[in-house]
Formats: C-alpha cells, sequence, structure tokens
DNA sequence: GGCTGCTATGTTATCGATACCATGCGCGAC
DNA sequence: GTCGCGCATGGTATCGATAACATAGCAGCC
C-alpha cells in the first residue's frame, strides 16, 4: 500500500545549508527574528518555504528546557461548565505562542493525580488545575517540578503556588441571601456531595438559612449531579417528601433545568409554587422559559487569568497578587 | 520569596545508579518490563519510587521517534458537540497509554491549518481531524508527514488517509422524509451554511423535499449557529415570512430547542402549528418538553474507532477498512 | 588611532533517553 | 565435553535543536 521510501526528514541543517547560513541562524530566525538581519531572515524564511520544514520541538525542549506547553485539568468537557475556561486558557496561551495540553479528571482524584503524572513527564513549563482539593501525591510532585501552578475555580487560603477563582461559599450564601429577600421561607438545596465546589455552595447556603433562622433542606445528587435527568429526579423527590419548599437552589443550571422542565410536566408553577435558583449562568439559563435566577461565574476570564499568571511568572515577571478573587454575580431571572 | 537552590533534577542514570543497573535497564524497565528480570524490575521499580523520577519524555521522543501523543482538532469545545468524541479518544487513547493534544478550529479552516503545523512540530504519533474538507497546505503537510491521519464526522470517496464517520447527507434525507411520513409538507430546513456538514444535511434535505415533490423552504442561520438563541430567531424569521411551514428540521438540537422554547413563548403550539426536529440527540432533546425529534450520531464511537485506526496502524496492523461508516439514527420524540 | 562596545553570525558541547550492537552466562543437545 | 542458543544486561552513539561562548566587522568616542 504505502511505498516504504523514508523520505529522510528535513532538519534544521538542510534549511541552513540552502539559505547559506548556519543552523543556530535558522534557529534564531524562528525565535528570536529580531536578532537577525533583514535580508538573512529572508533568505532563512523562504528555505523555510520551500522545504516545508517543521522544527523539532522534542529536540529543542530537550535543549531548553522549555516546552511551551501549558498543561491543564478540568473535571469534565462533557458540557459547558469549563468549556468557557479552557477558552479563556487556550485563547490566552495561542497568543503567547503556547500550547494547551489538557485532560479531564471526571472529578476523580486518582484520575487528576495519574494526569499530573503524565503531563509531568512532557515537561510543560506551567500547570493549572480546577479546584483547590488535591492529594498529598500532586502537592508533593509538583512542588518537586517547580513549576508555576494555578489553582482555579475556588478560594483558599493557602494555594500550592497561585490561585484565581471566586468564593463558592460566599456565591451559596449570597444567592440564599436574595431568595430569601424574595420572599421565600424554606429553600432546599439540591447538589452533589462529590464535588468540593458543590460542596462550598452548600456550606454557604446551610449557613445562610440557619442566620436567617430558617430551616435547611438538603437534597443530596447522585454521582457527578451534572445532567438535566438528576435535576428532574430532585423535584420527583422533593414533592414525594412533602417538605413544602418554597424554593431549591441547585448546584447548576443543568440541574436547575431539569427541575424547571420536571415542573412543567408535573403542572407545577414556577415560580409560583416552587421558585428555582441555579448556578453558572449557562446558555441554557439565559433561553429557558422561565429564565432561570442564578448566579454568573467568570468562567473566561478565570482561564484567560490563569494562563496570563503562568507566562507572567514564566517571563520574570513578580506575580504580586498570588490569590485573585474575580467574584461573581446575581442574575435575577423570572424562575425565582 | 522563593528559595533558587536548584535541585539537581533527577534523570535516568541516577536511577540507575540506586538501582544498581545501568540507564538502558531502567529505560526497559519502564517501557518493556518483560524483558528485564522481575528482582532487577523490583529493585528499579523502588529507585523510581524513592527519587520520584519522571521520565523526560521530550528526550525519549527525540531519540525513539514517538511521542505517544495523539493530536485532535474539532471545531469547538464550547457545547458538548464534540465532547462524545473526546471523550472516545481520550478514552482510548489513554487505555493504550498514549495522550492527548487538542485544539478547536472554531470553524475556520485558517486555525485548524494554524494548529496543524502547530501540532507536527510536536512529532505525533497520530492525527485525528473533523470533517473532510481541509485546506491543500493541511494535505500536504500530512502527506510530508507520513503520520496515519483519521478525518472524522463525515464520509467520502477520497480520505486523506482514514475516514470515521456517517453520512450528513444521508441523515438529512432521512429525517426529511421521516417528517414526511408523518404528513408534514411544508418543511423547512434551518442551519449554518459555514459548516460542510450542516450544508451536507441541507443538501440531503433538498434533494429529499424535491423527490417527494415538495417546496423548500431554507433559513440560514448566522456564524457558527450553534446557540439556542439563533434557534430563536429562526421561528421569528419564519413566522414574520408568513411562509407557512408546518415542520422544521434543524441543523443541530441547540437550534432546534431554541426554536422550541420560541414557540412556546410565542404560544405556538408544537408539534400542532410547527412541528420541530433537531440533529445530535444532546441531553437536551431527551429532556426537553416536549422532547425533540432528531438524528442520533454514534459520537463516542466515531472517537473510540478514530483512535482505534490510528492505534493498529501504529501497532503495524494493516488496516483494511478504511473508510467506516457507524451510520446514525432517527429518533422520534413529541416534537415532530 | 586605538580602544570599547555593539551587531550579526558561527563553533562546540550538551540536553536525557533509547536503538543498536555486544557480551556474559546458563542450559540443553548431540 | 563442546557447541550453540536464548536470556539478561551493558556500552556507545545518536536523535535535532539550542545555550554558551567565540569571533568578525564596524561605528563611535576620547
Amino acid at each position: 500500500m504505502s511505498d516504504d521510501v523514508e523520505k529522510p526528514r528535513i532538519r534544521m541543517r538542510d534549511v541552513a545549508r540552502r539559505a547559506g547560513v548556519s543552523a543556530i541562524t535558522v534557529s534564531r530566525v524562528l525565535s528570536a527574528p529580531d536578532k537577525v538581519a533583514p535580508e538573512t531572515r529572508a533568505a532563512v524564511w523562504s528555505a523555510v518555504e520551500a522545504l516545508g520544514y517543521v522544527p523539532n520541538l522534542a529536540a529543542g525542549t530537550l535543549k531548553s528546557q522549555r516546552s511551551r506547553i501549558v498543561a491543564a485539568i478540568v473535571p469534565t468537557l462533557r458540557n459547558a461548565i469549563f468549556a468557557e475556561t479552557v477558552e479563556g486558557m487556550a485563547d490566552a496561551l495561542r497568543a503567547e505562542g503556547y500550547q494547551l495540553l489538557l485532560a479531564a479528571s471526571g472529578y476523580d482524584p486518582a484520575i487528576e493525580e495519574a494526569s499530573v503524572m503524565a503531563f509531568l513527564g512532557r515537561q510543560p513549563d506551567g500547570l493549572i488545575l480546577t479546584g483547590i482539593e488535591h492529594s498529598d501525591a500532586v502537592r508533593a510532585r509538583l512542588a518537586a517540578a517547580r513549576l508555576p501552578v494555578v489553582e482555579t475555580w475556588d478560594l483558599g487560603a493557602s494555594p500550592i503556588d497561585m490561585l484565581v477563582g471566586f468564593s463558592n461559599y460566599d456565591a451559596g450564601a449570597a444567592i440564599t441571601r436574595d431568595l430569601a429577600r424574595s420572599g421565600y421561607r424554606r429553600i432546599a438545596f439540591a447538589g452533589t456531595e462529590r464535588e468540593a465546589r458543590a460542596v462550598q455552595r452548600r456550606a454557604g447556603y446551610r449557613d445562610a438559612v440557619r442566620a436567617l433562622g430558617m430551616p435547611a433542606t438538603e437534597v443530596a445528587v447522585a454521582a457527578a449531579g451534572l445532567s438535566i435527568a438528576d435535576g428532574a429526579d430532585v423535584i420527583a423527590r422533593l414533592l414525594a417528601e412533602g417538605g413544602g419548599a418554597d424554593a431549591v437552589f441547585f448546584a447548576n443550571d443543568y440541574l436547575a433545568f431539569g427541575a424547571l422542565v420536571e415542573c412543567q410536566r408535573r403542572g407545577v408553577p414556577v415560580p409560583g409554587q416552587l421558585a428555582i435558583a441555579g448556578f453558572g449562568d449557562f446558555e441554557i439559563a439565559r433561553e429557558s422559559l422561565p429564565g432561570l435566577t442564578t448566579v454568573r461565574i467568570p468562567g473566561y476570564a478565570i482561564g484567560r487569568e490563569a494562563a496570563g499568571l503562568v507566562m507572567r511568572r514564566l517571563a520574570g515577571a513578580a506575580v504580586d497578587r498570588r490569590i485573585v478573587d474575580l467574584g461573581f454575580e446575581i442574575v435575577r431571572r423570572a424562575s425565582a
């Protein structure tokens, strides 16, 4: 089928010979063009074009100890939650000539750990993690590897290195108080216990209802708790229990949307009989009917800022603020 | 802040010294353990553990000319369309110890080209692309690079190398005929013109309505045409034009969902006055009210099979079928 | 005028792992 | 008993780019 005439790969020295210069000059044209005279630069450029030369970055990385790769681990790519953050990272990195090496952990610390190990061998120049809970093994490896590390999507006092996010606790408390301000008196919470950030939101909710002197009703959602169907399930259970909640704060908009649809199926007026609030301000929150009251998260900005911090550190700049709080915003729509 | 005591990195020879063997033996323990005696293997293992050794894969890649990286380019990660395909690839690759290098092209051929160029320098062992339309420059580079290439999500007679997908044309025609079979007589189509696969679906639609002796009504959706809001916009325009369509086939489920919600806002009964069909069978199609009639795509299987083909080729196996048609399936729900 | 300093380019050694070939040893076959 | 074969392991060269150092040429300055 394929003819096995192995064309020899084109190396830097082939380009150099054709352009009548040395290999190091080709290297400079590609990575620091300012240091080369314009005519030389042009000659090298045209040799590169003519030969279709593609530099072997494995060799460059080996010698220079810089890969121009930043690795990132997010919990999932399955739905849109972290998509904006990934885009923010990718955009910022691409602008500076970095590439993004990406893995999804499926919310599983063991997979996160395995991904970190696998990544480190690729000599990334920096690493971006989601959340602030990481295994001791991960912390130890990252400390030993001495690379810029940014944790994201949460806040905490003692990051591994740098941290960009917002307070899930405060956000959970804020939307709970907002619901109370709107007159709801029996506010429930629904979310998974398997995700640290959802647990933080729950803690904020819990402390807020207590401070308000209201009862707390918590519904645990199975597994990752990211599917629309899970939200429908919560409504079924709430109504079956007959707890009499008049509002539910869901740990994310998918759950909230599923709940909304289930209420419609059952003829439960929203927000008349039951108010619904979500978290994340995904597109579906804007476009559902009624629109979902929710908490807007600066997902894109988190990604951009995280990548920016890594690159600033790599550029040798001292990063003044190691902890960046990008905040959140309550978005009121018709569902609550 | 950080103490600049540069701990020397741990190299393979450090592990070797500690285990009382040579570097090459360590290499073998890590990549071909069967070739090493059990006690030696155990000694090396414990030295690796004790030192926290992480192999420098840049060096390994340079010498061995194998990176154990497969690169993939998908149009977008912003919504769930390609998420299952990416997961399928990642799962299959991880099982064999490969890593996935991922980029999103934003449906822009120029970005796809730039990503291909950027990837090739990393010496990927294989490449997975979305769609069958690629610039001449991309084709030329890939031919020169002589690596396994899989195109996905479409069918065609002359792939660059291998191809895994389904016929967007047939799928568009099939759902159109299905709508006709359900009694709809003025079936419209709405989708972007900027995506080759949506255009194929439209072509299938167009030929099907013509064969049925029905009028064709096509509504072009701006830009990528992936947002829920775009679907609502289509309804606004269709009703304003007063074309009298009794069913609309949307190029994807997000558009269809947006249309569904807009109909509810306007009090247009679905499917009573207007039937709606989507494409993709995303979660929202199952969970909307009414459920969306749509076309189910084997997204996960496409990813798995594409990665599998690459790895089989790398393992030296002759790939018998270079074109794999995974088909599609019409899913009837209440919206049409 | 000679010295300093800057720009443009070249020479050499090296990054760390692995392919290739070599070697030593034990064991079975004739 | 000797030969040969296979298994386990090691020595050395090498992958291709770039850091570090070297050098040549030229301008400007006291």
